[in-house]
DNA sequence: AGGATTAAATGACTATAGTCAAGTTGTCGG
DNA sequence: CCGACAACTTGACTATAGTCATTTAATCCT
């Protein structure tokens, strides 16, 4: 019964995973599934939140249209990830659009249920701060990226946290389009192809949607040099 | 009394302006004041987090030195804005460092009060949140902005938030060195330098630490348009 | 007031990333 | 197996922002 796995899925989130067994089953209860198709939107920026994402299977993105028409990728969230926590307790409109980006299945959790749960244990409020702090800790980094790294840096950054290991040699899988890739890191599909051909110097090869890195650490390095000297290296 | 006054700025923040006057009460009979210098260091990325902040004078920078040495200002935080709620909750490390930019005086609440303050009153919780999510909505802003605008758009927005009005023509002071601002908008002081220069086109100029903006309209219209288009208008 | 220090503006040059166009590769359906 | 379509790569060119050096302006300090 595929409802189990979801269930399974939705309780190892960041979100409830830290709650009691009680709190989580009254939750899940009041939740719904739904099944997106690629390129399907799940809220638009602007309308008003009334329920917490989870995603358990797929990739869903968060974008926003800026005035001059230009999309930025906020985030994108793989399997086990939530969001919208923030936004939902006030009924706040959201801030960005969200868009599945392959074919994917969504838990929402009304905010009615959590702000009930929170009433009943209010140690529930600090896990959903908790989810939420995780959110924007990955926002400062993405900004510390954008300022203060180079475009092949970026990718650089982006295949390390897809590595499972510490050192060593892998091979890690590009877990979306390369198109997609290229806005969550801020730039062009254009780059983005010439950045990988700068990382073969320090060791990176692409083939389809794998990536085969020869020595993690090289690559760290690279990524964590000084934009100058990466430059020098990479000729 | 400046006590007083610290009090009345504090009540008025985001954080506390929604708590009862009882709840409010306790929570600043537990915070403590301190005054900086500028230049002084409130706090360092990593280390563990107590409390939550509130500027009630002066202005506050949170930045983040990337592992290549470079730095990316995250936010700059004036009067009456708190920061800090999401990590100080978790006792997490901070994501980011703080510093004083100006002489300020600033507000510490012990993460154990607010923690006691959510057992009695768990709305208090949905207060927390709304100021974290105030950061996360301002992050997302900014990345928005990093990814889809031009230098000298970046800084017309930057100058519309600092407008009191809607239309017509005003002058705006600003909060704090170019230096700075350069680096909240993700860019060095010469290219802000020749961003304003740019903005004159538009009918901004520049005097001192003050802005005088002709046609507000006509400025918000340069920020929004395609940057294609706008690189075309200030020729 | 005047010299010293710091902040800001400008110029010349370089690097990084965006744009547009052309080519390549890969995938899918008949 | 072939052709059509999409994803991706590459090349040539341009724009935007960074770097470094220099000038100008503002502020500070006895």
């Amino acid at each position: 019964m595929p409802n189990e796995r979801r269930r399974k899925i939705a309780q190892n989130s960041l979100l409830l995973k830290s709650f009691s067994q009680e709190v989580q089953d009254m939750v899940l209860s009041m939740s719904s599934w739904r099944e997106y198709d690629r390129g399907e939107t799940l809220f638009l920026q602007g309308e008003t939140a009334q329920a917490i994402h989870i995603v358990t299977e797929g990739w869903v993105k968060l974008y926003r249209i800026a005035p001059n028409g230009g999309e930025a990728v906020v985030n994108v969230f793989a399997r086990g990830e939530s969001f919208g926590e923030a936004v939902a307790f006030r009924g706040h409109a959201y801030p960005v659009s969200a868009e599945a980006v392959t074919a994917c299945e969504v838990m929402r959790i009304p905010s009615v249920a959590l702000l009930e749960a929170m009433r009943k244990d209010p140690e529930i409020a600090v896990s959903v701060l908790a989810s939420t702090f995780a959110h924007l800790h990955s926002l400062v980094s993405q900004l510390e990226q954008l300022k203060a790294q180079t475009g092949p840096q970026r990718v650089a950054e982006f295949l390390l946290e897809l590595c499972e290991h510490e050192e060593g040699s892998c091979v890690v899988t590009l877990p979306y389009d390369k198109f997609l890739i290229a806005g969550r890191l801020g730039m062009k599909p254009e780059s983005l192809s010439r950045s990988f051909a700068k990382l073969k110097t320090v060791g990176v090869h692409i083939k389809r949607n794998h990536a085969a890195i020869d020595n993690i650490e090289r690559l760290r390095d690279f990524s964590e040099t000084d934009p100058v000297e990466a430059w020098h290296k990479a000729q």
